[in-house]
RNA sequence: GCCGCCAUCGUCUAGGGGUUUAGGACAUCGCCCUCUCAAGGCGGAGAUCGGGGGUUCAAAUCCCCCUGGCGGCGCCA
């Protein structure tokens, strides 16, 4: 039995991890087929997160070899998305800075002739052949397999083909694809960092294409010439991958070419068990982003869904996440996507900001052109609120529902507070004595106000929630929110006493 | 259908033969703090480690089978 082994494997991880730090070179290739999504963001990331910690590159290819499903606007959405989460590559062709790298394109190598020229060379060596057989015919021969209970495949028909017989399919005004011959006994085997050993029977796989009828190569054929071209010494992806292994293996050995090393990580699921999709909610990463989560969040989350240290760490800086990041950790199971905890980390990181929260806020208002949303509001003020407040925001567009009372003027009225609230028995008479002594007050600041406010209590012997909780419902609408005597302050004294007087007017009366 | 991968609290996970009455985090519940809501503090509940067989003095940890979930089987990537 022959036995296919991933070539070059052996040989790199008998070299030490510290003698191979900066030939660490690693790749995110997503296909511009849609938005960055959350599995392949943590992809990404894991794979910048690897080649940071090894001091190696990491690069961004873009596999556009789908001509019928690529876009431009898929390609801008995924560079948004890798800047918006801070997930720089090192390389690119045509600029000289950094910052301006492009990423790689593969239909430009494409252009350039760098598949075909393999591609021809397999050809010649008789390792590939062209095949002439239509779709309907490849999928005829499939459908006979499978009634056969054999594995549903393409049946080889091609692989000998004379001069004169692919003469004569050209003659018909046959289009050929180019197929690799593989070996129909035996196994292939590669070790992979996260599973371990995996084999697949070589009896599973047929001739499988590898360019295209209009020439472009097929996705297993790309990754394997892009990724010697650039020299990737860690392939770090998707565990969808794993069954397209044996075959780019196929394709490294017929080439002369040794493997990198391999590294599948597990998918990640949907709340129930299937694959993350659009009805489970967001997926797309800008959704996040237009949503308010920091990225500092999203990538700490991210980071966790299948990744941890053995002391279970949940909050890392960027800096300690690279320090501690290993694919060896990577867990191999399936991980059920979270959002709440998401939500809870992003709570979290947002209270770190503190008194920096403006800053952050204004510029994500801006960078996901969502000014208008507030619209006629004081900026000033919503900044001093923001300074105060800033951790009963959990995402950034909180901020339009927790303060936009301040700013209206008709600020509606919750009906469970009205009846609650507006409705005890001293509500009446605390507003209408606040509305009287709030007309003159003089130093209309929060410990004032509140000093106002316990006084008021005292005076009419009841609780002091007796007082606040009515003066919050006329002033907000609402049984929640800020301080109350902050909130009257920020207010300023005209507002809070015609809110008073509405409320009143509007209910009491 | 075939092939492959996976399997510890609801969720993310630690733990990889004895140190485990299985640890942490989110969520949940209770108490405290408190002008509300949050935040914070403290505490509780929550997994017989998918099931069944082995191996061993000893198994969540090793092996086998089963079951379940997921993935793949495209001139998609």
């Amino acid at each position: 039995m022959e036995q296919i082994n991933a070539k070059g494997y052996n040989e790199q991880m008998n070299n030490s991890t510290d003698e191979r730090l900066s030939d660490v070179r690693v790749r995110f290739a997503p296909s511009p087929t849609g938005y960055l999504h959350i599995g392949g963001a943590r992809t990404a990331l894991y794979n910048w997160l690897f080649a940071r910690k090894m001091g190696g590159v990491f690069v961004l290819r873009i596999e556009d070899t789908d001509e019928a499903r690529s876009t431009d606007e898929s390609v801008g959405a995924i560079l948004e998305s890798m800047e918006w989460l801070g997930l720089d590559w090192d390389e690119g062709p045509g600029k000289q800075n950094p910052a301006e790298y492009e990423p790689y394109f593969q239909m430009k190598a494409k252009e350039q002739g760098v598949y075909d020229k393999y591609l021809q060379k397999l050809i010649a060596e008789g390792k590939a052949y062209k095949c002439y057989c239509t779709p309907e015919e490849v999928e005829e021969m499939r459908k006979a397999a499978q009634a056969q209970k054999k594995v549903p495949k393409y049946d080889g028909r091609c692989r000998e083909l004379t001069e004169e017989q692919r003469k004569q399919k050209e003659a018909e005004g046959r289009k050929a694809v180019i197929r690799l011959k593989l070996p129909q006994e035996g196994k292939t085997v590669f070790d992979d960092i996260i599973r371990g050993r995996v084999e697949f029977d070589n009896a599973m796989l047929d001739d499988f294409i590898i360019a295209k009828a209009s020439g472009v190569p097929t996705y297993n054929f790309a990754v394997v010439v892009d990724d010697v071209r650039m020299k990737i010494s860690h392939v770090v992806r998707g565990d969808d991958h794993l069954s397209n292994t044996p075959k780019q293996i196929h394709i490294y050995n017929a080439l002369g070419w040794k493997t990198p090393v391999f590294a599948h990580i597990s998918m990640i699921l949907g709340q129930d068990g299937s694959r993350l999709s659009k009805r489970h909610g967001h997926t797309s990463v800008l959704e996040y982003k237009n949503d308010g989560y920091l990225p500092e969040a999203m990538l700490n989350y991210l980071a966790l869904l299948g990744w941890s240290t053995e002391e279970s760490q949940q909050l890392f800086e960027l800096n300690n996440l690279i320090e501690k990041f290993s694919l060896e950790r990577c867990s191999k199971s399936a991980a059920v996507f979270d959002p709440q905890k998401l939500v809870w980390m992003n709570g979290e990181y947002i209270r770190q900001k503190g008194a920096g929260l403006p800053a952050v806020f204004f510029e994500w208002l801006a960078s996901t052109g969502q000014e208008e949303k507030i619209s006629g509001w004081d900026r000033q003020l919503l900044e001093k609120i923001l300074a105060v407040e800033f951790e009963k925001v959990k995402l950034l567009k909180d901020v339009f529902g927790l303060f936009d009372f301040f700013f209206t003027d008709n600020v509606e009225y919750n009906p469970e507070a009205v009846s609650k609230v507006l409705k005890a028995e001293t509500a009446k008479m605390v507003l209408l004595e606040s509305a009287e002594r709030l007309r003159n007050f003089s130093d209309f600041t929060a410990p004032s106000l509140e000093k106002f406010a316990r006084d008021l209590a005292v005076e009419k012997n009841i609780k002091t929630g007796q007082v606040f909780h009515p003066i919050r419902v006329a002033v907000s609408g609402r049984t929640t929110g800020p301080s109350l005597f902050h909130m009257m302050e920020f207010m300023g004294r005209d507002k809070v006493l015609a809110r008073v007087k509405s409320t009143i007017e509007k209910y009491l009366s």
